[in-house]
DNA sequence: CCTCGATGTTGAAACGTTTTAAAGACTGAG
DNA sequence: CTCAGTCTTTAAAACGTTTCAACATCGAGG
């Protein structure tokens, strides 16, 4: 349990300094075939296990890569991390996923230690508004889904504005003028966005700002779109709206959820428009229109501006890719 | 951008030793305050950001855990994750997820790396069977959603042989004498499990052995779903199971939308059985009856049991958890 | 036979912390 | 004024690697 066999046991075992198990381990065609093996032979008999922290401190490169996730639970998240990974794998990096869930304190402390571990670089989907708290520290740090408010980071991100807009507009276009808006909390830069992006729509349409009543929630999950659902049912149907643009899919999942169940049907009762198509949006009860992100390239881009941020004169630079409207039956035209 | 202030900048900018400042992080309570204000000051102006490879090299500990999930895409994992998470940070230490993707070489990598980082436990849900190339290597390593199969590590299961027999025995109950298992490939074991307890339904239930199908897939993405429901609907309406149990509710999910999509109704033309009782799972385009695992206990109790590994006369545990079924409109009763 | 370059190997100095034992500086009691 | 304690602070020794300059060894070319 304690055996902790180093470097030294090794060489010690196959006849050899350490120098030269360290060059087996790190430049092993340097190292004459008859001692390579006998090295190795050692290392597997005594069950060697290299010390990573040793050989970073020593070395002063790390292998991994982190990203910190607004909500791992948020498929959409899950997605770009998979574009971060493949992206990281083929530079030969690591990636660690940290799960900030959305509370600032948590996100403080990941980033904290992480700057500690010296990884090679920091992918991260800020809690708050611009990721203006989250300072140069000598780590390279890569804003993901956020615009970087002062450029003192590279940043890829969605255009959320011109996708709230997309979404709503599509709702007016099917002769809505009564627009509930779902999503919170206002906090969260995206939400702010794609409420912009909303009222936006409304001013091009020639409808008065109060055609869209936001209904702010405590977070975007599930639960908080099913909570949202009842808050609408509170109100008289005279004063209902009659379609909902919601933060993201979660929340529109929930939402149609607790529709459903209490007896109103989508999209005649209420038209539904989510926001990132993730997969399971397609197979939702009603199949939800959805605004599209390129999830897997956000994910890759991302990967590729923090491994060149080492590069020698690096510019920061900000990535903005264009959303997609999807269009299914939850938002089918008004009757 | 690489000043590398380390401690002793720090102490000499303060105007004490290296082991002060050492001491202000460590055990601030041992140094007067007013020398210890004059150490944050130093450490704050400088900027200086503590190594932790130094610290961990010297010190002997770490303060994180991993957990090596199979599939992060997949909601029943990240609920896992966050029993995990809550346990850990209760105990004061970090989480970093790191996704195999159902990959034994990414697992192997994943597993190498974390071994090498001295991390202070493992948990992992293993790609292979039993787990049984996941050698005791000096890290702690419990087994989440696996029993060990030779009990060299402590585990945290659920009763997946009961969970396929509850969900096969409700299949049967409702009428169902052909039905197909959606699952694969059966070198994961929880597949196998649950393809067995399939199995022992029939004995129960004094059905002949084929009146189960196994429909193998190459994995337990939603994409496979679909594929096996497009397998399905090649054959002939009068050997078409009139039932499926799927091994995820992943697949399920594939299925229904592949049976939506070609105009077969669910539960009518195909009743539907899931696995996990993911959140989406209620939310489907047919509600899912699924069978529900306990996934937070799952995940606090590895989490718990990785953290006692450290105890001075540790055994190994082995806990098993019991599987529930939840009914909900994917598998109503045959006509 | 000598020299040279190539090829393998090595001793020892880092890397930036934590930790331990002990030195210093005070305090109040005698 | 001294002495035993109590607090603070410190010098120096780890921790387990990587790396660099230097040292052997060997065969070939002159």
């Amino acid at each position: 349990m304690k055996p902790s066999v180093g470097i030294r046991d090794v060489a010690q075992h196959a006849g050899v300094s350490n120098a030269t198990v360290s060059n087996v381990l790190n430049r092993p065609d340097v190292v004459a075939p008859a001692t390579r093996q006998r090295v190795l032979a050692a290392i597997e008999e005594l069950g060697f296990v290299r010390n990573e922290s040793a050989r970073q401190l020593r070395a002063g490169r790390s292998r991994v890569i982190a990203y910190v996730v607004l909500d791992a639970a948020n498929p959409f998240f899950t997605d770009v991390a998979r574009g971060v990974e493949d992206a990281a794998r083929e530079a030969g990096f690591a990636l660690f996923l940290c799960n900030s869930a959305s509370d600032a304190g948590r996100e403080h402390d990941y980033l904290e230690l992480l700057h500690e571990q010296r990884v090679e670089g920091i992918l991260v989907t800020p809690v708050d508004g611009e990721g203006a708290q989250i300072a140069e520290r000598g780590t390279p740090v890569v804003l993901v889904d956020r615009e970087s408010a002062d450029g003192t980071h590279c940043s890829v991100a969605v255009d959320d504005v011109l996708g709230g807009e997309l979404a709503v507009t599509h709702l007016i276009e099917n002769g809505h003028t009564r627009i509930a808006m779902v999503g919170g909390p206002l906090s969260i830069q995206q939400v702010r966005d794609r409420y912009e992006g909303a009222m936006r729509a409304l001013t091009n349409a020639g409808l008065p700002q109060d055609a869209l009543t936001l209904l702010e929630t405590k977070g975007l999950q599930v639960a908080e779109g099913r909570g949202a659902g009842e808050r609408l049912m509170g109100l008289p149907s005279s004063r209902r709206p009659t379609a909902a643009f919601c933060a993201n899919d979660l929340l529109a999942l929930g939402l149609l959820q607790s529709m459903t169940q209490q007896g109103l049907k989508v999209p005649d009762d209420l038209a539904v428009v989510g926001y990132d198509d993730i997969e399971f949006a397609a197979a939702a009860a009603v199949p939800l229109t959805s605004v599209r992100q390129p999830r897997d390239q956000l994910g890759r881009t991302a990967a590729s501006l923090l491994l060149a941020e080492n590069e020698p004169d690096h510019e920061h630079r900000h990535v903005k890719f264009q959303p997609e409207l999807v269009v299914r039956a939850s938002s089918a035209a008004k009757r």
